[in-house]
DNA sequence: TTACACATGCTGTATAGACAACTATAGACA
DNA sequence: TGTCTATAGTTGTCTATACAGCATGTGTAA
C-alpha cells in the first residue's frame, strides 16, 4: 500500500502528488509537520534521494518549509510562495540586454551627483548611500523613476564583500542575506513631483513597482520604480520555437 | 584544476556558479553546446549527480536548455527563463484565499451569463466558451475586468481530460500542455467601456494585466485583467518571521 | 539548580553505480 | 536512392550508502 499514483510520471513526481494531495485534502494541516524522509522512505517504498528530491522541488515552489535538524513543514498557502521567484521580474527589467548595460546608463544620467545609488547591487566603484532618488532616461526621454533606501546598518555589510570576483550578480543570488522579498505593483496617476521629472502631465497614468526586501525580521532596502504608463510595461516576453 | 571556487559553498553550488561564469565571460557562448555531464565529471572531479542537480537547477532558472540524447546548450539570456515561474503571480491573484473561491464568487456575479467563462482552468460544470468578458465584484463594487479568449481548437482538449481525481490544481500544474505564458503588466487611462464597467472616470488610471500562454509554436489562451488602479494592486506581502 | 557533554533524530550534501529513454549517426540492405 | 537497424552518446531517473550539520532533549557533573 503504498498510496502513489498509478500514472507514467517519475516516482519523485508522484511523491510530489502525493504530498500534495495530503495537503490539499486537508489531511496534513497548515504548518503541521510532515512525516520525515525516513517515515516516507518506509511507507511509500522509494529511496530516500527520492522523496527529497520531491521535497525540495516542494520547497522551493514554496508548498514546504524545512529545518534542519528538526523537520519538514506545511507552509501557509498564501504570500511566501513565489515571493522570490517574483524578483527576477525586477531582474529581468533591470538588466534587459546585457548584464549591467542598464546600470551603467543610468550612472551617466544621475541627476543629483550627491545622491548616488547603493552600487554594491549591481556595481562595485560606487559610493553608497542610504536614499536616492534617480531618473532613467533612453534617448534623452525620461522613461523612469527610482527611489531607493537602505538601511544603513547593512550597508557596512556590503562594503566589506568582496565583489570583485567577477560574477558578482551571480555571487549575490547566493550568498546576500537578502531572505524575502515582497512586490507591489499599481497603477497610479502622476504627482507634481512625478510628472515634472518625467515629463509628463499630472494626473497621468504612472505604473509604479514597490519592491521591499528583507534580511530576516529587519527591513533591507525599499525601492520605488514609476514608469511613465503610456510608454512602458513590466512584464516578459515569450518568444515561440522557430520551428 | 578543478575551476572550481574556494568558498565554502556546497559542491553544486560551486559547479553552478562555474557554469555561469563561464557562460558569462562568452567561454561559453549563446546556444552554444556545454560539455557533457560525463566531461564536467572528469574536469571538475565531482560525481554526476553532483553536476547533473546544477545542470537540472540552471535549467529550471532558464540559463540553459537540456534535450535528453543530445545535450545541453546555454540559452539566449532572457525571455523563456522565467516566464513559468512568473505565472504564480496570476495564480496568487486569481486564488487568494482558499483555491477554487475567488472563481466561484465570480460565477455568481456574471454580467451576461450567456459568456460563460473556459472553467476547465479551475471548474468542471462549466461550458466552455473561446470568448469571453467578465466583471468581477467585491461587495457590489466592480473591482476588476477580465477579458478571454481561448483557442478553439484547444477547447475540446480540455474537456476531454479527466478533472475529477479532486487534485484539479496541482494535476493541470503537472499535466497540461501550456509549456509557456508571456505576461505584461501596463498602467492605462481607462477607455470608456472600462470606466462604464468599472464605475469610474474615463481617463483613471487602472492596471492592466496581459496574459498570453502557448502550447509550443501556438497560442492557447488570452486573458487580459483590467484593474481600477486607486484601489488595486498587483503583487506579493511578506510577513517577516515573527520572532 | 545550573552548566555542560552527549545521544538522538532530522535534513543537507555527496558518491558510485545502474538502468531507462531519447537522439543522431553510420552502416547494412532492398 | 531510400529505408531500416544497430550503436554510441547523452540526459533522466533511481537506489544504497555515507557523512556532515543542526536542533533538541537527556543525563551527568559541578
Amino acid at each position: 500500500m503504498t498510496g502513489l499514483s498509478n500514472t507514467a510520471l517519475p516516482l519523485y513526481e508522484k511523491v510530489k502528488d502525493f504530498v500534495l494531495d495530503n495537503i490539499g485534502n486537508g489531511n496534513w494541516p497548515q504548518n503541521g509537520r510532515l512525516p520525515s524522509e525516513h517515515d516516507l522512505v518506509s511507507s511509500l517504498g522509494v529511496s530516500r534521494m527520492t522523496v527529497h528530491r520531491a521535497l525540495r522541488e516542494l520547497t522551493d515552489k514554496g508548498y514546504l518549509r524545512r529545518v534542519q535538524g528538526v523537520g519538514t513543514f506545511v507552509s501557509p498557502p498564501r504570500a511566501q510562495s513565489t515571493l522570490i521567484e517574483i524578483s527576477n521580474i525586477v531582474s529581468e527589467i533591470k538588466d534587459r540586454g546585457s548584464r549591467h548595460r542598464a546600470e551603467v546608463i543610468v550612472l551617466e544620467r544621475i541627476e543629483k551627483p550627491d545622491e548616488m545609488l547603493l552600487g554594491a547591487f549591481e556595481f562595485t566603484e560606487l559610493r553608497p548611500v542610504d536614499h536616492s532618488l534617480i531618473v532613467h532616461w533612453e534617448n534623452d526621454v525620461p522613461v523612469q523613476l527610482e527611489e531607493r533606501y537602505v538601511n544603513p546598518a547593512l550597508v557596512k555589510y556590503y562594503l566589506d564583500q568582496d565583489f570583485t570576483s567577477g560574477a558578482t550578480y551571480d555571487y549575490l543570488q547566493h550568498s546576500t542575506p537578502l531572505t524575502e522579498v515582497e512586490h507591489l505593483i499599481s497603477a497610479i496617476p502622476a504627482t507634481e513631483r512625478d510628472a515634472k521629472l518625467l515629463h509628463i502631465r499630472e494626473r497621468d497614468s504612472c505604473l509604479v513597482l514597490n519592491r521591499k526586501t528583507w534580511t530576516g525580521p529587519t527591513v533591507a532596502t525599499v525601492n520605488t520604480f514609476t514608469y511613465v504608463g503610456s510608454r512602458y510595461a513590466l512584464g516578459s516576453r515569450y518568444l515561440p520555437p522557430a520551428k
